[in-house]
DNA sequence: ACCACAACCTGGCCGC
DNA sequence: TGCGGCCAGGTTGTGG
């Protein structure tokens, strides 16, 4: 499940593979992925234009194309980009193929077939919804603490809407309010500054952690060069029901909130 | 405005 | 061994 961290590390080692090459073809083997445009155009659009930059945006990675518009992918679930120096067929969950002018391509597995490909003029479009990145600077506890304000969800789910912050999955959702000892539970309105102040430090150091390790890899997320992400030997919580909590020693509990499984220490997140 | 839940998909896992 | 059913989770859309 990429988060941030994942789609950066993908952003970072796709990026000199990419940038600066001329699409040549693009193979679209499953039209579903295609979104907001028909294949036919989604195709018309990208062949023969060049790519001069890749960014991202919360879970979104961004292809400025020259002359005109925006690659935008979203990898959901279980999206992958793999880079090949040469060309390879690719199996039976490659779903679209780029192929370069260098001779090398870009393939895109997806099993559940959940991610989406857009191509736009106005990429606002597309991300205009989200929410701060949360490694800006510009993302203060201030504006954090306004977005969590007036809401009555609980924690979590404020954390997985994208319009409050964008790029945090379950995943890091969860590390992020263990590492700030705060309950999944609380309601965004009663957490005091303090607390706010904690939590807005620590989904910060979890998604930087994250990046630094490469992101966290299960059998869904591999990075471009095939190598893996390490952080998933660094959670705290994230699918470690029963075992113990790493300060106290408590069985870590799984509960569901918002429909979404929930990792946390009861004793340090009160 | 708020919330819950289905839908999109498939593979892995569990119990029988 | 095989089969049915459930679960995983990002996002959108629907309905209460």
């Amino acid at each position: 499940m990429p988060e941030l961290p994942e789609v950066e590390t993908i952003r970072r080692e796709l990026a000199p593979r990419v940038v600066g090459r001329r699409i040549n073809e693009v193979e679209i083997r499953w039209p579903g992925i295609i979104a907001r445009v028909s294949p036919d155009i989604f195709r018309q659009r990208v062949q023969g234009a060049r790519v001069t930059g890749m960014g991202r945006r919360g879970k979104y990675l961004l292809w400025t194309l020259e002359p005109e518009g925006t690659v935008i992918v979203h990898l959901r679930m279980t999206g992958q980009l793999h880079h090949h120096p040469s060309p390879v067929p690719g199996d039976k969950h490659t779903h679209l193929i780029m192929r370069l002018d260098d001779g090398s391509e870009v393939h895109y597995r997806d099993v559940r077939k959940f991610g989406r490909w857009y191509w736009t003029s106005a990429p606002e479009e597309v991300v205009g919804h989200l929410g701060p990145e949360p490694l800006s600077p510009e993302w203060t506890v201030e504006e954090f603490a306004a977005a969590l304000g007036r809401r009555r969800r609980p924690i979590k789910a404020l954390l997985l809407d994208q319009g409050v912050v964008a790029g945090l999955g379950n995943i890091y959702a969860d590390e992020a309010l263990f590492v700030a000892g705060i309950h999944p539970l609380r309601r965004g309105d009663t957490l005091h500054v303090e607390e706010v102040r904690r939590l807005h430090e620590a989904i910060r150091q979890v998604l930087l952690e994250a990046l630094h390790a490469g992101g966290s890899t299960f059998s869904t997320y591999q990075r471009p060069d095939m190598g893996e992400g390490t952080y998933q030997r660094r959670h705290r919580v994230f699918r470690r029901t029963g075992h113990p909590c790493p300060v106290c020693g408590t069985p870590i509990e799984r509960i569901r909130v918002s429909g979404r499984s929930t990792h946390f220490c009861p004793h340090c997140q009160r």
